[in-house]
DNA sequence: CTCATTTGCATACTATAATATACTTTTTAG
DNA sequence: CTAAAAAGTATATTATAGTATGCAAATGAG
């Protein structure tokens, strides 16, 4: 197998063993539960198997445990270092967003730029919560119909849901911090 | 394709195809950021694939989210019939546990059964807490050191990381709704 | 409407996931 | 320690996921 996504499999295999070990079956057990082969169960379990969607989902419900449940786990630490790392443009490369951290569910951080004299412009789910720190220059955020500017290093929150503009009218690049928050897991999406 | 797992395929094809509408970007932009084929990332999105742990991954690097969130969707309405569905057996037959509702992460629901004459034992993960409802006869549960004798609708609550037994002392089955409840998804697995 | 972009689709090919079977090693229970 | 159960391994086979290419259909902007 090629050893690409050792760490990943490894992760997933560690969860569905301590799931199973937990329930105390053994993987003949689980193979007939989940009509999962007990050979590709033990691949998966240590790791060395790439598991379609469809095993995966086959061993879920042999389990009855939710589909994701075997694809959460602690992520490794992760840098993400400032000009490096892929950024998403916007259409007219007027800003760019670097998602950040990939945590599960309820927290997003993202690291942002806005060109000078452009704007952008979003809105997030119901519930959700944005808070967004200015890293340099100056930045007039509107939200819903009230404008605010915000300098350096100021800080600022909103609900997601409301539609606001990010807005730079200087002449240089605008860095910020931003962070979503979801009240709930399945409201991310 | 085969047509077993169409309605799977569909959720997780529309759950990517939304994130990919939501960052405005096109197959094909998708396909160079994560490596994945223009064509699989098409017939991922309309359902019509049986995707690898290996390219979920690859999708959810390429966008920056959390594996798990192209999986999580509402599941349709569930319903578990009573001595119908198959449950969890004890190592002898003395009692099972038919976990029910896959929620995701904060709250467990089982229905389990206590065979006359038989106890059985178990803890679980620091911060649980755990709620009981006794559907028939008497139960004696021990928790910790303290042991409390509950009868037909009665309903306790514990802390689930204390080892904790049930025991039913009666000639009868004795059944029991039972829920966990966690402070953390992290603490689930 | 028309053109350009994006998406869907058919074919053929390659890589590999999943299984069956049988055997070895490890773990567990008595 | 020994026997039995469980888990890991090897090989060969089958099924299918993924890709490349080229073209058709749908979508969207002007």
């Amino acid at each position: 197998m090629m050893e690409e996504n050792m760490e990943l499999y490894s992760q997933v295999g560690r969860n569905l063993r301590e799931i199973r070990r937990q329930r105390k079956i053994s993987l003949e057990e689980l193979a007939e539960k989940s009509n999962v082969s007990k050979l590709t169960l033990g691949k998966i379990e240590r790791g060395e198997a790439n598991p379609t969607l469809n095993i995966l989902w086959k061993i879920c419900r042999g389990l009855t445990i939710p589909l994701a449940s075997l694809l959460v786990f602690e992520e490794k630490t992760e840098v993400y270092r400032f000009g490096v790392d892929p950024h998403f443009n916007g259409p007219n490369n007027d800003w760019f967003v670097d998602p950040l951290f990939k945590t599960f569910g309820t927290m997003e951080w993202y690291r942002a730029c806005i060109e000078p004299n452009s704007e952008y412009s979003e809105f997030h789910l119901a519930g959700s919560e944005e808070t967004i720190l200015v890293l340099n220059g100056q930045l007039e955020i509107k939200v819903g119909k009230m404008h605010h500017l915000l300098h350096q290093w100021d800080v600022m929150k909103f609900k997601g849901e409301e539609m606001h503009t990010y807005i730079n009218r200087s002449d240089e690049k605008v860095h910020l911090m931003l962070s979503l928050t979801y009240k709930d897991v399945n409201q991310t999406l």
